[in-house]
RNA sequence: GUGAGCGUAGCCGAGGGGUUUAAGGCGCCAGGUUGUGGCCCUGGAGGUCGAGGGUUCGAAUCCCUCCGCUCACCCCA
């Protein structure tokens, strides 16, 4: 028997709801923030990610999905969708467009992890970029934007973590204050973190190991090194926050596991959770990006969220979602005349804009009717020998339990007389 | 990659060596009305008890190995 691949699920019609409520918002916000979708390929040059994310990083490691094509070229699936993007934005020449330029995205992301709960092998995130300008306000609005998805969504007790690493000038000498800070203390840190300690410094601040937490206690502070500029920046980001009436949080600890970031970086997590798979969306500013992809120098800021969390944690605050509605009508029938009359009758509904469904397999009336109460429909059809004799349908009531008969040529006008159509949904 | 828990019909779930031809509930199908749903009653279909090996006269039940699922760690969405 066939199983979905580990780490991958399929989304059944009953977890739609959930979903289709998630994507409608997003759709809405984007709409209200100024942001285009753009959609870019599933799979990529396998360089593509390693250049952007880090070769360094866990996901490039030893998370991505690497395969050789037919044609003998490397490629992978995208373990996230901020490279894409910024490859789109270079190869289309979107510099030439008014910046910033606002694109979003929905779609999968492919990591090779060990999943649990929040993580899957196949995820789904939907993220945005705002490329072409270093403005803090733009920083404070990609935020926003995301506060205000999460709240629309219903969600609460949401907590935003905030701290800034710095640019190209000030970080790398911020990296040799933490070097030399940690040179005494290598012995006491865990085997993974004498090796961030020569390969990625900024890393040894979030390991969550007792022994590390403790070495990292009194650690130089990334914010505490910014250059003017960068300093400047983030107070004027957090200034920006205040009016926006966001709370924040700042946690000098929050580095981030991607390279590409640059001064600001931050995450969105509900409150009271910590350790599990916790982050609703995370992101920040990645100002040398663009250049190192191949475009001009340009400053860009976003923002990823994972869908799957947001629904878990939809369902964890018990929030309501829209059911879609059912079929309008059932059109049930006995005899071959009947069933003919019945295809003709459901396809003219349907052509009139009902949602109907009629009875299939030669089942008995009653077994068409159960069924057609298990969907929930409202309104059924009943055509038998009777009815195609005198050119009449009944038409019955599934709620109130009552029927009549109507003829055939006026049933349109007695379903619209019951504003049944779609002129009146 | 590491650790823990768990695998009995589509779903939930009893049974922990011998009348077990594997309970029960939900769901599905049908009948109780020669054309009428929901409630009720009756019946039916559906299982290599995760897989393989071992112990035993006898294994869903005990042992070993493997596989899978779940959760957690690492890390992240």
């Amino acid at each position: 028997m066939y199983k979905a691949p580990r780490g991958t699920t399929d989304i059944l019609p009953q977890e739609q709801p959930y979903w289709e409520l998630v994507r409608q918002k997003i759709v809405a916000i984007c709409q209200l923030y100024g942001y285009s979708r753009i959609d870019t390929p599933i799979f990529e040059d396998a360089r593509l990610f390693a250049r952007s994310i880090g070769e360094e990083t866990d996901i490039v490691e030893k998370e991505m999905y690497v395969f050789q094509d037919r044609g003998g070229d490397r490629m992978t699936l995208r373990p996230e969708g901020t490279a894409p993007v910024c490859r789109a934005y270079v190869e289309h020449g979107m510099h030439n467009l008014p910046q910033p330029v606002k694109l979003y995205y929905i779609g999968p992301a492919f990591r090779y992890e060990r999943p649990q709960a929040g993580r899957r092998r196949q995820h789904y995130q939907f993220g945005y970029e705002a490329i072409g300008d270093a403005d803090p306000a733009l920083d404070a609005e990609v935020i926003d934007m995301a506060w205000q998805l999460y709240t629309s969504l219903g969600l609460s007790h949401l907590q935003l973590l905030l701290n800034s690493i710095g640019c190209r000038e000030c970080r790398p000498k911020y990296l040799a204050k933490l070097k030399e800070y940690y040179r005494d203390l290598a012995g006491q840190l865990c085997a993974d973190c004498q090796q961030r300690l020569v390969r990625n410094p900024l890393r040894l601040l979030d390991c969550k190991r007792p022994s590390c937490q403790r070495a990292a206690r009194h650690a130089p502070r990334s914010a505490d090194h910014l250059c003017a500029a960068c300093l400047e920046h983030f107070q004027q980001l957090q200034r920006y926050l205040g009016l926006l009436g966001l709370p924040y949080k700042l946690d000098h600890r929050l580095v981030r596991g991607l390279d590409y970031y640059t001064r600001t970086v931050f995450e969105i997590q509900p409150r009271g959770v910590s350790g599990a798979q916790s982050t609703l969306g995370g992101g920040g500013r990645y100002d040398d990006l663009i250049a190192e992809l191949g475009g001009k120098p340009t400053p860009a800021v976003g923002l990823a969220t994972g869908m799957e969390r947001i629904v878990l944690n939809l369902k964890k605050q018990k929030l309501p979602v829209p059911q879609p509605p059912p079929a309008t009508i059932w059109v049930a029938h006995v005899g071959d005349a009947a069933k003919a009359e019945a295809i003709g009758l459901t396809a003219q509904l349907r052509r009139a804009g009902v949602a109907a469904l009629m009875g299939m397999g030669g089942r008995s009336l009653k077994a068409q009717l159960r069924q057609a109460n298990a969907l929930g429909v409202s309104q059924a059809i009943i055509i038998g020998e009777e009815e195609v004799a005198r050119g009449e349908l009944t038409l019955r009531d599934m709620v109130a339990g009552q029927q009549q008969r109507v003829p055939r040529s006026e049933i349109l006008s007695v379903l619209k007389g019951r504003h049944l159509g779609t002129d009146d949904i």
